[in-house]
RNA sequence: GCCCGGGUGGUGGAACGGCAGACACGUCGGUCUCAAAAACCGAUGCCGAAAGGUGUGUGGGUUCGAAUCCCACCCCGGGCACCA
């Protein structure tokens, strides 16, 4: 017998595999297609253990797949654009692609070692112009559905990393990159109309019933709906008299329009200071705006907020009732949510209460719990008894209205009775309107940097911002840049310069490059089409593959790319290119690998597991193996080098079972066998055949639900079941014997199929040398069938409970008759029950017996 | 504050409402060996010598039966958050 040698049969079967394309997709095929999908790496250095992990499960589901009869896509890619290439390039003064490309092959070189199942000749490098000329045509199909648009407005500005930032690229204050403090300033940028989609991107939510609870939430969390109305509150001149202009706000709580005491602008509302030119007020309220805008993104998203604010001087006319409301400017409204306006209800809202609180302005009880001691005194009240009251906070739960003229009585809240009727109201006198609000911003997609893709735009003095002519993509990246001199394509003049394709005058090209989200936004549509010239994908083959059946990922993704790239889809579709809503159907996403403390591995901690280092000392089975067994791919994991050694151990085991029960285990057998009788070796035969069929249904099971590591205990199960029948029947008497024979061969055919979307290398060497499959590979060979009848035993043991404890276990043939069973079972706990009386018996077949007595 | 997860042995983790702790790691004992390693066999939740008791974050509830379902609370992780 050959001994289990990673380090020999890993290189050679890779080499083999390459070789004969065993893995290239057949696209004539008439097999059922699956699209399985890992997300592709950002080529920063060789792989880490999460890379380890999350292709580690993409290539289990992608061999399961294929032996389960699917005619597979599972293409590799990277995400090439971005900044840690510009950094390198600085540091070592030469260009971003040579780093990046550098990377790219470690990082292949690094897959093929694990033993990765990709149809290599699909590979998409996002900054191969070949890419990312799509990239830059589909920019201009955005453009021209109305879908994109140039903008000044305040923007996140990244000081270190040089450039603007996405809102979902702003974590807590500070940039997803480099964590330095965000800030704010008003710029011209490009934007994607994503909030175009907003309603779309949420309701669709709903389709994916294969995405995790979490990642859906964090989603619509991030969408951020909120219905309501939109009110006008009539201005009123300094002296107090109607203007005809209108502030509009937004307010999820009409109902409550009655207690609105006081009117609030954001600082940086547009018409502020036209409001107070030239009055007393000017300067309190712009010293107050000044103080707002020192407040940085970082001390925003953190901690309470003490609220500031001032009088404007001037007053607006509630709607509902004519009454002059003061207008107020404070630091607690946000400039871009809504109208940058909201109608302070201090009774209904807490932030409005504590700011009421702190300037002295009334608090007007409108709405309340039937229980409040003030209700019976003011249910009937439609004008206003109490002007204000004294409470410890806001009563911002559902109540009944009280003091608000016609709708007094009726239910308060969000989306209730009486907010439905006010709304009816205004819409009849046309102060207001049924309106949406979302959190979501339009996707700012421009970057101020060099190493992504240039956005297809020529400044033109006389005709404006014009596109890029189709014909005239892609715009290439100049080479011969040198950005360690502080060159930029803005300074390069080859770039830059150029005519315009509308008068043909001469003109400037925009110099910034794209987000690098848009390139991850729709790789996995050009994987359908890798090498088409003509287009960034052919519709037909796209939608033959698509959607993605499994995609696999890590969950800091779950708004960001994951958000883009539904919208992408829904754009595409738009676009008559697809023809479904959701580019994944199902969605997986692993957890962090940590070190065996729980640790984030880095390289300033000291603590970092090389994924080579591990294949160098156990070979690329047993870290696959091992990652799988770990636990639950959604969830955290803790690397620990004793369960890798403990998973090597396994598959040297196993490879020795497999060995021994074909016959072939020669002096290295593990059990010798006992003289047994051909009886003895047919029963434990019979034993291990229930085991065989048990286990191929459990990890078929388990595989379908990503279940991976009950699926390798089961595997283990397995191999420990042979030991008893390895020990009853000697190799001669069960190679003597047909029926054994030909059973402990099946058992090590079962085995090595089973394992080889786990151990690939293993199983492959196991397949041609020991199971004579030469020239063959056990990778296109068909999953093992199994029969549950099979797999029942022929007596079962079943708990006896006496009120619920178990108090004894008795052995029934599975076929026994309910009566027989209960008999058998309160014999057996005759003398726990000690003469009690027996109420009840309750009996789960093949489970127990439970006797209720009393 | 709102919304999602999660809390089980020394450790990683298993358990359609049905024998809690599968499968491993670790530990202990044994076989083999001059010895060690490897391999193989066995034990291993906790308390107890045993009989037995007890046990899935806490407290209640539903049920013949609860880690699992319901209510309240505590703790951990994550998302959103002065979003009107």
């Amino acid at each position: 017998m050959k001994a289990y040698n990673p380090h020999e049969i890993e290189p050679r079967l890779q080499l083999q595999w390459e070789e004969s394309g065993l893995y290239a997709v057949d696209e004539t095929s008439s097999a059922p297609r699956k699209y399985v999908l890992e997300m592709f790496p950002y080529p920063s250095g060789d792989i880490h253990m999460g890379h380890v992990s999350n292709y580690t499960y993409g290539d289990l589901v992608a061999r399961y797949s294929r032996m389960r009869g699917f005619n597979v896509l599972h293409p590799m890619g990277w995400d090439a654009f971005g900044l840690p290439a510009e950094n390198a390039a600085i540091k070592h003064h030469s260009h971003p692609a040579t780093w990046t490309y550098a990377n790219i092959d470690t990082q292949r070189e690094s897959f093929k070692r694990m033993g990765f199942s990709y149809d290599w000749d699909r590979t998409v490098v996002a900054c191969d112009p070949e890419y990312y000329r799509w990239g830059q045509w589909l920019f201009l199909k955005f453009w021209e559905r109305g879908l994109v648009e140039r903008r000044n407005s305040p923007v996140n500005w990244c000081p270190d990393c040089g450039t603007v930032l996405a809102n979902e690229q702003v974590i807590e204050g500070r940039c997803w990159r480099c964590d330095s403090e965000v800030q704010k300033r008003d710029l011209t940028q490009w934007y994607f109309k994503i909030t175009d989609y907003a309603e779309e991107l949420l309701s669709d939510l709903d389709q994916l019933d294969g995405w995790p609870e979490r990642v859906k939430q964090q989603q619509a969390n991030w969408i951020g709906k909120s219905e309501g109305a939109q009110v006008d509150f009539e201005l009123l001149s300094a002296q107090g008299e109607p203007t005809g202009e209108t502030i509009t706000v937004f307010t999820t709580r009409a109902d409550t329009l009655f207690g609105c005491s006081f009117f609030v602008l954001a600082p940086e509302y547009a018409g502020l200071h036209e409001l107070v030119a030239g009055t007393e007020y000017e300067q309190p309220v712009m010293e107050l705006v000044e103080a707002a805008a020192k407040v940085s993104a970082v001390e925003r998203a953190q901690g309470d907020h003490e609220k500031h604010g001032v009088f404007t001087g001037r007053y607006v006319a509630n709607p509902v009732n004519g009454e002059k409301v003061p207008v107020w400017v404070a630091d607690y409204v946000i400039a871009d949510y809504g109208t940058g306006a909201v109608m302070a209800v201090p009774c209904g809202d807490q932030r409005d209460f504590e700011f009421a609180r702190k300037y002295d302005l009334p608090i007007i009880p409108i709405i309340l719990s039937e229980d409040d001691p003030l209700y019976d005194s003011l249910k009937d009240e439609r004008g206003r008894a109490v002007t204000a009251v004294d409470w410890p906070e806001a009563y911002a739960a559902e109540g009944v209205l009280v003091q608000s003229g016609e709708f007094t009585g009726m239910t308060g809240g969000k989306h209730s009775e009486g907010e439905a009727a006010v709304v009816a109201f205004l819409e009849k006198s046309g102060r207001g309107r049924r309106a949406t609000e979302y959190r979501l911003r339009d996707w700012l997609i421009s970057r101020q940097r060099y190493w992504g893709n240039p956005i297809p735009a020529i400044h033109c003095e006389k005709c404006g911002v014009v596109p890029v002519p189709e014909a005239d993509l892609p715009v290439r990246l100049p080479e011969d840049i040198d950005l360690a001199a502080g060159e930029t394509l803005a300074t390069h003049a080859g770039f830059v310069n150029t005519t315009c394709p509308v008068c043909g005058a001469a003109a400037k090209r925009e110099t910034d490059t794209m987000d690098t989200f848009t390139c991850s936004s729709w790789y996995y549509m050009r994987y359908t089409d890798p090498h088409n010239e003509n287009a960034p994908f052919e519709p037909a083959k796209a939608n033959a593959w698509m959607p993605v059946d499994q995609y696999i990922g890590g969950i800091e993704h779950a708004i960001l790319h994951l958000l883009y790239s539904r919208f992408y889809t829904k754009v595409l579709r738009d676009c008559g290119m697809l023809d479904f809503d959701e580019p994944f159907t199902n969605l997986l996403c692993q957890g962090m690998v940590l070190d065996s403390h729980g640790d984030v591995m880095s390289k300033s901690k000291g603590n970092v597991v090389s994924p080579e280092e591990m294949i160098a000392a156990y070979g690329a089975d047993a870290v696959r193996a091992a990652m799988l067994f770990m636990g639950p791919p959604d969830k955290e994991k803790l690397w620990n080098e004793d369960g890798l050694a403990g998973m090597y151990k396994f598959l040297n085991r196993a490879w020795r079972i497999v060995c021994d029960l074909v016959g072939q285990a020669g002096e290295e057998t593990l059990f010798g066998g006992e003289e047994a009788t051909p009886e003895v070796t047919h029963a434990a035969m019979d034993e291990l055949r229930r085991e065989r069929h048990r286990v191929v249904g459990k990890v078929s099971d388990d595989f379908d639900r990503n279940s991976f590591n009950t699926a390798i205990a089961a595997i283990m199960e397995l191999v420990n079941a042979t030991s008893p029948f390895l020990r009853a029947a000697s190799p001669e008497r069960r190679l003597g014997c047909d029926r054994a024979g030909s059973f402990s061969r099946e058992v090590a055919e079962v085995l090595v199929k089973l394992m080889a979307p786990i151990a690939p290398h293993w199983a492959e060497e196991l397949w041609q040398t020991v199971l004579g499959g030469a020239g063959s590979s056990v990778h296109t060979q068909s999953w093992p069938e199994f029969d549950p009848a099979m797999a029942a035993a022929d007596e079962v043991e079943l708990a006896v409970q006496v009120n619920g404890k178990v108090k004894a276990k008795i052995t029934v043939a599975a076929d026994a008759t309910e009566d027989a069973v209960k008999a058998a079972a309160q014999e057996a706990v005759s003398n726990a029950l000690d003469g009690k009386q027996v109420r009840k018996v309750v009996y789960v077949a093949g489970r127990l017996v439970n006797i209720v007595a009393g």
